[in-house]
DNA sequence: GAATTACGTCAATGGTGTTGACATAAGATG
DNA sequence: CATCTTATGTCAACACCATTGACGTAATTC
């Protein structure tokens, strides 16, 4: 695990509503122990959290719950984090580093971002709740720009002009994270939910009459296996399949 | 909007934990008036949801405010549905039948799957805020038993394997919901924090100093446009383009 | 050693989904 | 038309949630 770099805070959206978590950050802070004997920072919520989200699943993520776990009243995570919207974006910014540490671009642009792609989605699978919110965020920050930088440094090795790099890069980043959040999504969702999700393809899907659904009733037997894993890889190996033609 | 075929819900998960939703299904109902004088119905009720989200946000769609918009007690509801998540996907099958109306596959499977796709990301963009929430769904009900039929088929029709049409159907539908899911959540959110991310975007990459980052360098004056569009069509060009070659 | 204040704690507010009990009107049966 | 059954609208209540304001105290500063 990366040590979270400590960004302002301030520059995010809707200065107006700081109203506790207001001071310059980098200043030393008070470390006064809590009842149990904990001190607390940042970097423990954040660490916490994230074991409590790999332990418990996504969840258990409640400052309730967080606040149990850390030894603490549940309201001191409050004067770290403004909300459970910044913390959740605290905590996705220690996954993104997370998840490219020891990544190194290699020779083949091809390999190199299949490898990119599958660490990202790995990534957010293991913290689907995260993921569901930082995907549809825009994080802007330092970690993401090394991964544009590797990106679009990759498909201009491939040979592709500047323009095409950049237009490229973009789709496949997007198709990247889309499909990681929608993953993520589906794998934050309860297991009973999940289960009736996936039991449908061989219950209700194997119920319905021939005559009204051919093509269905063809691919019958196919269903529940064809639709049971991830599409993930045949996505990623059409779309890298279809750049390296096009360079 | 379509009428809402009705299904028998019992078939699905759980069936153990159907306590209060165990008529059977298609039996004529009684229509007692709420308190209000509005009468209740699933289509009703799904109707009133939708509305509620595009006008006030996915968040608004609480028991409570439902009820309230109804013009009914927030309980009442769960006459009509399970719980919570059972009304969800009820919404996401009237959103996916609202995207197929008038939509006919072609003798082009190519293309068919092409307008498929496109019809598919028109409409949740269209309702955003479902999107969301509905996207990494299997919902079980007649508009996705539909849409599952016709994308298998094309594929079938045009020359995939059965077990390959599953796989192929799987790997673009995913696709396909995930990029709109995205597209949809960036759209959904305030217009002033959408556009503070894009300025803080272009400002901040314009800021990087070219000796960490020479490959964003060399395409930094294409990022702004490249990374303006929807990378959606791209996207399903170069997927279709894999397939074709595949069959 | 006094002053300041960061921050941990407590109590409270208002939101959420969901359930069980109850009343009553709609429809069935005669 | 009268009676019965039951579907369903309503109400109260429970357990959880995030968040805030007041308060005391200990850590830092001077």
């Amino acid at each position: 695990m990366e040590r979270r770099e400590v960004v302002n805070r301030e520059d995010r959206a809707d200065p107006g509503e700081a109203k506790r978590v207001d001071r310059v950050v980098g200043e030393r802070r008070r470390r006064r122990p809590t009842k149990s004997g904990t001190v607390l920072s940042e970097d423990v919520i954040v660490d916490c959290a994230v074991r409590l989200i790999g332990h418990q699943g996504p969840e258990a993520l409640t400052v309730r719950k967080l606040g149990a776990a850390l030894g603490c009243d549940p309201t001191a995570i409050y004067r770290y984090f403004r909300n459970t919207d910044d913390l959740l974006l605290a905590i996705a910014d220690s996954l993104i580093g997370e998840t490219l540490v020891g990544y190194r671009p290699g020779p083949d642009w091809v390999a190199s971002l299949r490898e990119l792609g599958l660490r990202v989605r790995d990534g957010y699978l293991r913290h689907p709740r995260v993921a569901a919110i930082a995907a549809s965020r825009v994080t802007r920050r330092h970690n993401e720009f090394r991964a544009v930088e590797m990106g679009v440094g990759l498909l201009l090795s491939a040979g592709f002009s500047p323009v095409d790099a950049v237009r490229y890069y973009r789709v496949f980043i997007d198709t990247v994270l889309a499909h990681a959040a929608l993953e993520a999504s589906y794998s934050a969702l309860a297991p009973e939910v999940r289960a009736a999700d996936d039991r449908s393809w061989t219950e209700t899907y194997n119920t319905l009459p021939e005559t009204d659904y051919p093509a269905i009733g063809t691919v019958r037997v196919h269903l529940a296996e064809g639709m049971a894993g991830s599409p993930f890889e045949d996505m990623l190996d059409l779309m890298l399949e279809s750049l390296a033609r096009r360079v």
